[in-house]
DNA sequence: GCACAGAATGTAACCGGTTGCAGAAACTGT
DNA sequence: ACAGTTTCTGCAACCGGTTACATTCTGTGC
């Protein structure tokens, strides 16, 4: 009843011993094809095909160490940011050949360790998209296999940068230009990198624009905490907020909506990452794009790159972020909401509640 | 300066040697630890956690021939209602210490079929989410490895499937306490089983009710295909439209808003799948929730058990849906929106259009 | 103390490939 | 036709485990 794998028994001998040559000659015709006549190639791929063989990756890495597996490492498979870099790093594989081992790390980094250790022996390398994981860990783990890093910058692992800092720049220059003054940062998991970047970018541009910054947070970066924030922003009566991803944006347009608070005539409200959905919100979302599949590829590429050629040192690679400018950003209303300034100082403190378990 | 390796070149050998017993106790300790004297065992460990020995997954499945390994393809990464399968499946699998491997289709079923190929010799079993393919080709590739299908039935495959009849009923019996007679169905992928199961049930729910349904599509599954279908559901003069997919849903809403015309007053809206951007729409879009993660999670049961007792027979595990009743629907107006009758006519014309190539 | 069953361990073949080395075949130039 | 290359091909060891079978212990009953 069950004859499934009866085929799968079709081995490198069963194609040596039909082809009339040696095992040895019918690995290299698959391997090597350079290194075996032109008609005695054809012979054996000809009787390879019609035996329906194919090649044991098993049995190939076993010898050559290669498994032709890349790991793939990410903080929540839910969320559209990770999908869409997902999705451009599993396209840009198996162009390469290469299969993909995916793992979710569920925004926790004991499990994002433990991940990446199960998955070592059985992948030629392994991108951690960004990581939760302190920079000595990952410098241990770049020891144990080759690794790539996205969205994290962490000395001698190679690593493609999303251009946080600068996206922020454009949205807080867009935001002035529009004439606002007092502006809330609703802020993302406190040990993410991307997070810290964007501040960073925030704070820059604050102080030489010498804006009034109002920082919230940290929050998870999913819709509650953006719905969670969206009460403090009003309460602290920023003009406008930029929130640490588009699905705390998401979260600030609905509690703000819920509210009766028009976007962008009340408040305006900026995104990061621009998700497919950001351009389907109501009003549609003024955000910074992040080239998200572009990034999945071009760390399989430094991570293909860097197992061709070991020990070729590290390189890090910057993408460069846009602003999207739609519809839920404005110039603000010349009244204020009402009441008297409340909320926190300028100074925000350094965070201290961390996200994700350690 | 490339270290790394270096460590896993601990094999199964130095092991045996450390411990001064054979290779075969080695095996046995990790493989068969009843068969070897307690005493041994616990030297035989001791010995490999010094060592940091871990049994190599290609060596072992060379013999075994099982991979540990589980496929999983999805039609399109992109969209949320895999992700969530997706993930649901992921957690499980690793819970039984499995990984996977995973592939995204791109909603095409030749690129479908050769993943599966190529996925094969590298796992114990594929699981395919929403499968384009022909119910033979389907046969055949169970015929060549252990398969499991997620949201398609297939005779003599093993299967999970949301039931998407009964979820478009619930959505229908909404509708129609709500007073809507006129109601607009927005079609999917027509190579989708659950696009036929939905048409299905919401047809035997149309005759029972003796409604009037007006069929469009096939659209391809996407937040444009809803943006596009919107225009002409107004044109139809429905009072109600019912979309394939959440994603659709969305997509309607945002043409319908950009147009000025109001969910629900004018028009009530209602989606499938309850994707988390679902509730976070505007206004919250009344769906119908499948229970997504779940059914990736028992897909990867169905497979288990599968592999665990080959040829005990296929299995087929249903899983209800639910409609959550949200604020996108609510009674028709009384009044018509305005002019004439158009539109397609209630017996829609078998889908000829295929939105994937095949 | 001995024969014997059952448990623990060792031996060696095997899984399906790769690859260094050596011998055979095909080509070169003379 | 022959020596000298160059190109192909085969042999055999090996990758890191598993497992059938043989062998050695261990404990038991008498």
């Amino acid at each position: 009843m069950d004859s499934r794998n009866a085929s799968s028994t079709t081995s490198i001998r069963d194609v040596a011993r039909r082809a009339n040559v040696s095992l040895a000659t019918v690995s290299r015709a698959f391997a090597e094809p350079g290194l075996v006549r032109a008609e005695t190639l054809e012979r054996v791929l000809a009787v390879a095909e019609e035996l329906h063989y194919r090649p044991s990756r098993a049995a190939r890495s076993l010898t050559t160490g290669k498994t032709g597996n890349i790991g793939l490492v990410v903080p929540d498979l839910g969320n559209p940011f990770f999908s869409a870099i997902l999705k451009g790093g599993q396209a840009r594989a198996r162009e390469a050949d290469y299969s993909v081992f995916l793992a979710d790390s569920e925004e926790n980094s004991r499990l994002e360790l433990e991940l990446v250790r199960a998955m070592a022996p059985q992948v030629d390398g392994v991108i951690i998209c960004s990581s939760r994981l302190s920079e000595a860990q990952l410098q241990q783990l770049h020891r144990e296999t080759t690794l790539v890093l996205l969205n994290r910058r962490v000395h001698g692992v190679s690593a493609v940068l999303l251009d946080s800092a600068g996206g922020m720049r454009q949205a807080i220059e867009h935001l002035v230009a529009l004439g606002h003054l007092r502006i809330g940062f609703i802020g993302g998991p406190a040990d993410s990198w991307s997070n810290r970047e964007r501040r960073r970018g925030l704070r820059a541009e604050a102080r030489a624009r010498s804006l009034d910054i109002v920082e919230f947070g940290p929050f998870a970066p999913h819709f509650e905490g953006g719905q969670h924030a969206a009460d403090l922003a009003v309460a602290a009566e920023v003009t406008a907020v930029v929130a640490f991803n588009d699905l705390m944006a998401l979260g600030v347009l609905s509690r703000l909506a819920d509210r009766g608070i028009g976007v962008p005539d009340d408040i305006s409200v900026v995104g990061f990452d621009n998700i497919p959905m950001a351009g389907m919100a109501t009003p549609h979302l003024t955000t910074v794009a992040l080239p998200l599949e572009q990034s999945g590829r071009v760390a399989i590429e430094l991570l293909l790159e860097q197992l061709a050629q070991p020990g070729s040192g590290t390189h890090e690679q910057g993408l460069a972020a846009q602003l999207i400018v739609r519809a839920s950003t404005a110039p603000p209303r010349n009244g204020v909401l009402s009441g008297s300034r409340v909320g926190r100082a300028t100074q925000a403190p350094e965070e201290t509640t961390a996200i994700s378990e350690s």
